[in-house]
DNA sequence: GCCAACGTTGGC
DNA sequence: GCCAACGTTGGC
């Protein structure tokens, strides 16, 4: 089984990779996603060990802070079900959830975090969906060689 | 706070 | 199935 590669994106006034590290277990469910596309990555294609960049968006500074890993494969977001959650679906029932999530687990923080414009200038990550117009998937695919490139020659 | 780009909803 | 209206994302 190959391992896949892929970017998350998260708040960090709400969640950083600081969070996630100091979390039982360095371990997070990855709740409250609620589009299609990122959920079926999540449900159909994320596999336990696959490796995760951690991104920090709508923040002073977006880029990408770290490493994390998929814990445990896909299995329902409770929070649809919870009424009081702002993450709360009408639409879902424990017998039809209609979201599913991942949990993942605190790999590494890079000693040097990889802000947004300085991702841009790479000339070998100018096909990255990160990088693309208008790119606002939370969960997206990364390949081996944006992997690579980023965490072993652009992250310490 | 602005706004472009994208996603979702719902009337027809 | 089309598409206008609305809501959200997220960089700047």
């Amino acid at each position: 089984m190959t391992k896949k590669y892929w970017l998350m994106k998260t708040e960090p006034d709400t969640f950083s990779i600081d969070d996630l590290k100091s979390r039982p277990n360095k371990t997070e469910s990855w709740d409250g996603v609620r589009n299609y596309q990122a959920r079926n990555f999540m449900r159909d294609e994320m596999k336990k060990g696959d490796l995760i960049l951690i991104y920090h968006s709508s923040c002073k500074i977006p880029g990408i802070a770290g490493i994390a890993e998929v814990a445990k494969e896909s299995h329902p977001d409770h929070t649809c079900f919870d009424k009081t959650s702002k993450y709360y679906d009408p639409k879902s029932s424990e017998e039809n959830p209609r979201w599913f999530m991942v949990s993942v687990k605190f790999k590494k923080k890079f000693k040097n975090f990889l802000p947004l414009n300085e991702l841009k200038e790479q000339k070998k990550l100018k096909d990255m969906l990160l990088l693309q117009k208008g790119s606002r998937l939370s969960i997206q695919p990364v390949t081996k060689k944006e992997y690579d490139f980023i965490t072993q020659e652009l992250a310490k």
